[in-house]
DNA sequence: GATAGCTTTTGACATAGCTCAAACATGGTT
DNA sequence: AACCATGTTTGAGCTATGTCAAAAGCTATC
C-alpha cells in the first residue's frame, strides 16, 4: 500500500485551466495575476493511499493544494495518542501548520489515491507582496482555518455524539456540494476508527450513532456509502 | 461592570520602549523596521473588566494585541451554546479570525481591567508588502494560532479530566514564564466556569479536579490563586 | 460595613459514551 | 476462487463525567 518509489512522480499544472479554480487558492484573484501564480506552482505529485505527504518534524518547503483525492491530517502526542484535526478534499491547502517555526507540526496522509499541487512557500510570498489579491487571498486561507478550528473546539467541547456527527456528515455534504458532487449521497474516505478519532469518539460510537441515524430514517449508510435522506432534521441535531 | 463610554480611551503607542517587544508582533523584526509598524499602531484603548474588544458579526477594523491585562474569545453556536477559544494575555494578537471573511466570527472580552494597541489591518498588509521581515513575521503568527488550535483539539479530543487541567495549568505557567512572572504562583483571571467551557468540562469538574491536584500536593488552591508544587508530576499527566 | 449576587466546593445520583468481546463483512492478494 | 487482514456492527456491563442541590465564601456596591 506504501509508495516504494521516495519520488512520487511529478508533472506540470495549470491553475488557470484547473476546475477548482474557484476552491483553490487562484480564488479572488485577478485573471492576468494567475499565471504568475503558475509558474511557481510548478509541479503536480501523485500519492497512493496511505503516502505521506509530509510527517511531523520535517521542514517547511510548500504548501500544498489537494487537485484530486482525500487526505487526513493529524497531530501526535507525546504520549503516543493521535489526533485526527482535518480530512482535505479537492482545493484546499495543507501545510500552514508549518509556518509558525519552518517546521511540521502535523503529517499529512492521502485516504485514497490523490494529486497535490506544490506551492513554494517562499516564493508564494515573494509573489505575495506583488500581488495584494494573492496576499489577501494567503492571508483568507490561513484565517479560515483558524476559524474552522475553532468550530471543532466548538464540536469537541460542547456537543454531543449525536450531534457531533450530524455537524460532521453535513459539513461533509456542504463541501462535496461546493465542487459539483452530490450533497445527498458521497463515499466516506475514512474509516470509522478516524471519524471517532476526528471527532473525540470511539469507533463503536460512531458506529452506533450511524445505525441510530439510520433507524431514524436521516441516513442511508451502508459501509462507506452514505446518504442523506432528511437534511433539515439532521441538521436539527444541533442547530 | 460595562464601560459606559462608547470610545474607550485612547492613547499613542510605541513598539520600540515596549517591554512586550519579544513576544509581541515586532519579535524578529528589524530594529529599524520597528519604527513603521509603531507608526501604524496609532492607538491604545483600555477596557474595564466584561468590556467587549469586539463581536461576533462586528467588521474587521484591526488585529488587536494585548498590552496588559487579560481577554477570552469566544464563539457562539446557534443553539446558544459559547464556547471559550481562548485566553489571551500580554503581546498576544487578537482577531485573525476575521481576516476570512471581514467579519468577526468570535468575540472578545476583557477578564480585567485591560490595553490593547489597535493594528488597523489593511495598512499592517500593505506594510508587510514593503517589509518582507514583517510580512514573515505576521504569517508566522497566524500560523502560531493553527497550531495552538490543533493542540486544543488534541487535548478537547482525547484527554481525561486531569489531562486537560494538568496541561492547562503547565500552559499557563510557561507563558507566565515567557512574560517574566513567576512560573510556578499565578492568579486565575477566568472562572472555573470559563475554564470548564474552554476544557470542554463541567464547573464541578474542574472544581473537584483542582482539589484533587491539591490533596495529592501537585498544587495549591484558593480561589483565583494558584501555586504549582510539582510540576514534574503534574507534566507526567499527560505527557 | 451590610447586603445581594456571584463563585466555589462538595455530595449523591444519573447517564452518555467507553471497554471488552464476538460475529460478520469487505476488499485486496495469492 | 479462496484467504487473510482490516474494518464494521452489536451486545453487555462499567466508569468518568454530568446533573441537581445545598451550603459556604467572596466581592462589589450602596
Amino acid at each position: 500500500m506504501k509508495n516504494i518509489f521516495s519520488f512520487p512522480p511529478r508533472a506540470q499544472t495549470s491553475c488557470s485551466a484547473c476546475n477548482l479554480r474557484k476552491n483553490c487558492l487562484p480564488a479572488g484573484i485577478a485573471e492576468g495575476d494567475i499565471a504568475q501564480l503558475e509558474a511557481l506552482t510548478h509541479v503536480k505529485r501523485t500519492f497512493r493511499r496511505g503516502d505521506y505527504l509530509f510527517h511531523s518534524g520535517s521542514p517547511l518547503r510548500a504548501l500544498y493544494a489537494v487537485r484530486s483525492g482525500f487526505f487526513k491530517t493529524h497531530v501526535l502526542h507525546a504520549n503516543g495518542h493521535e489526533q485526527v484535526t482535518g480530512f482535505q478534499m479537492a482545493g484546499e491547502i495543507m501545510g500552514m501548520d508549518a509556518i509558525s517555526t519552518d517546521i511540521h507540526t502535523c503529517s499529512a496522509v492521502a485516504l485514497e489515491d490523490s494529486e497535490v499541487c506544490e506551492l513554494p512557500f517562499g516564493k508564494l510570498e515573494e509573489l505575495g507582496r506583488k500581488l495584494p489579491t494573492l496576499q489577501r487571498h494567503l492571508h483568507r486561507i490561513m484565517s479560515s482555518e483558524i476559524v474552522r478550528d475553532h468550530g471543532t473546539m466548538l464540536l469537541l467541547g460542547s456537543m454531543h455524539a449525536e450531534e457531533r456527527l450530524a455537524a460532521f456528515l453535513l459539513n461533509l455534504s456542504q463541501r462535496f456540494a461546493a465542487r459539483g458532487y452530490s450533497p445527498s449521497a458521497f463515499q466516506l474516505r475514512m474509516t470509522r476508527q478516524e471519524i471517532g478519532n476526528y471527532l473525540g469518539m470511539k469507533l463503536e460510537t460512531v458506529s452506533r450513532t450511524l445505525s441510530r441515524f439510520q433507524k431514524a430514517g436521516l441516513i442511508s449508510v451502508r459501509n462507506k456509502a452514505v446518504e442523506i435522506l432528511d437534511a433539515n432534521n439532521l441538521r436539527s441535531f444541533f442547530a
